[in-house]
RNA sequence: GGCGCCUUGGCGGAGUGGUUACGCAGAGGUCUGCAAAACCUUUUACACCGGUUCAAUUCCGGUAGGCGCCUCCA
């Protein structure tokens, strides 16, 4: 299994070895639960989700940490107009709550594995001590100065420590814009160091905190979130750490930076994977351009969210993907031509055993090693879309087409192996048409197949029989 | 201003120094009771300008256009 590693002193495709020698250890940057995940976001977890399978199944062990940010500047304000009534943190906890619920929801729509992940909240208790613990630690040897607002990390002292700022991006003076430098509206003492924890403020939720003899009242910054929950549930330095390409600079920068101070080996995780967004009509989503959509517009302009997992899946995830209705249209056909091979399995008149199956191992041969090349899925999904299309003519075979299907679900997620049978009534419906074919009986025939068109049924006749199809 | 990426046929999107990716859509045909599905054919793609090469869409340089990060946005 080979994976790009965004880490400058790689910038290559890399053979993966699990650090510990055993386990693949992976931690995603997940969602802040403010409000509901937009499709740009949800690619991100496919990306994660899909680098998940194709690790299982090239032989490791996989561990997947997954984190949900359920508190910053955004979940606090809308929890505040959301549920004024409440006090700051039970406010917190209804909104977080709520759409934590709703994006795993989602997750498990789009075919994402959620019984694969462990999830952690920043608000754990255990994260938050674990905060408080780094934090202290930090400020102890120096690596973090208290300001009249919070606690800041000096990169300064990191430098000078002699580990490197910039392992992702080179971080130079000219390269940070005007707007950074004349927005810095915190007490920090140089334009990069970034807060680690921020006082509170009125109506805000706190937790206590006591540092140095400073009442530090208030809540942790982003970056230190996922420092802490990789190290608690991963272990240090970790395998992978995924996330989209807007995090690359400043939070997994700063992550690293935070990760490290205190450590000998400058390592935080052995690979940074990062998946390019994706384009809406050709630009980013934003909501002043209103190409931002979530699953729920998916859905409600009639496509199946696995469409749009496998609208993902047919690019690359380090390049960008221009979404839009026409290719999801595309997917969703695709999607439907897939289902039709994968409903042959219970069809008499579509086996033709192994001639059939003939080709299945060497496609799936060059499935996974697609898929353990840089993840490349789109190539996957080539083998995938061949077969499936050779079927129409050459069928399957009944007997080696399920454990087929069950691998292709382990690594595609497209949710293609446990499609069930058609009823009774239906397929009496098909034999009853077959019947007045027979004995041509159009007027009839033609009206059960108009009633299994009504039944979401399609019906192709093949030399061998029927096979139907669902529309 | 700094850094990086991209530009492929109607749409989406792979890939390669010389051979049709693939999917979706359109057109024609075969098949069919009619359909559907399938199959066949089809619109002969690689932004532009140079260079390297026997040969470039594929390598190098430049031009134009687009995108992203540098603002706690996947």
């Amino acid at each position: 299994m080979k994976l790009y590693n965004t880490l400058l002193k790689s910038k290559k495709i890399e053979e993966l070895t699990p650090v510990d020698g055993h386990t693949l250890r992976i931690y995603s940057c997940g969602p802040t639960v403010y409000d509901h995940a937009h499709i740009g976001n949800l690619s991100a977890y496919v990306f994660a989700d899909t680098l998940r399978r194709a690790i299982a199944l090239s032989g490791f062990n996989v561990q997947h940490v997954m984190n949900y940010t359920d508190v910053d500047d955004k979940t606090i304000r809308r929890s505040r107009e959301e549920f004024p009534e409440d006090a700051p943190e039970a406010a917190l906890k209804k909104l977080t709550d709520r759409y934590i619920h709703i994006f795993n929801g989602d997750m498990v729509r789009i075919g994402n594995d959620l019984q694969a992940l462990t999830f952690v909240r920043a608000t754990d208790p255990k994260t938050i001590w674990g905060m408080k613990d780094l934090i202290t630690k930090l400020h102890e040897k120096g690596f973090a100065y208290i300001a009249d607002d919070g606690v800041y990390f000096s990169i300064d002292a990191y430098k000078k420590a002699g580990k490197t700022y910039g392992q992702l991006l080179e971080v130079k003076a000219d390269n940070t814009s005007e707007a950074r430098i004349q927005n810095d509206e915190y007490d920090k003492e140089s334009v990069h160091d970034f807060a680690l924890w921020k006082k509170q403020k009125p109506g805000e939720p706190a937790w206590e905190f006591e540092l140095d003899g400073h009442d530090l009242t208030g809540r942790p910054g982003w970056h230190i979130e996922c420092s802490v929950m990789s190290r608690q549930h991963l272990g240090q330095p970790f395998d992978i750490h995924t996330g989209g390409v807007d995090l690359i600079f400043p939070h997994h920068e700063n992550e690293i930076a935070q990760s490290t101070a205190l450590e000998d080996n400058p390592v935080m995780a052995a690979i940074f994977a990062h998946n390019e967004f994706i384009l809406v009509d050709g630009k980013k989503m934003s909501k002043s351009l209103k190409n931002f959509y979530t699953l729920e517009d998916v859905v409600q302009k009639g496509y199946d969210p696995l469409a749009f997992r496998l609208k993902i899946l047919q690019s690359h995830y380090r390049s960008q993907v221009n979404f839009t209705w026409e290719s999801l249209e595309a997917a969703q056909n695709l999607l439907q031509s897939l289902r039709a091979w994968a409903d042959m399995k219970h069809q008499k008149a579509a086996q033709r055993g192994e001639a059939a199956s003939a080709p299945y191992a060497d496609a799936l041969k060059e499935m996974l090693a697609a898929a353990g090349d840089d993840l490349n899925m789109p190539k996957a999904l080539r083998a995938l879309v061949e077969l499936a299309n050779k079927a129409e003519t050459d069928g399957v075979d009944q007997e080696k087409i399920q454990p087929l299907l069950n691998v292709i679900d382990r690594l595609f997620g497209l949710q293609l192996a446990e499609r069930p049978d058609i009823t009774h009534a239906q397929k009496d419906l098909i034999a009853e048409r077959e019947q007045a074919r027979s004995t041509k009986d159009w007027t009839k025939s033609d009206e059960l197949r108009d009633k299994l068109k009504a039944a979401g049924l399609g019906v192709r006749d093949t030399a061998s029989g029927p096979v139907w199809y669902r529309i």
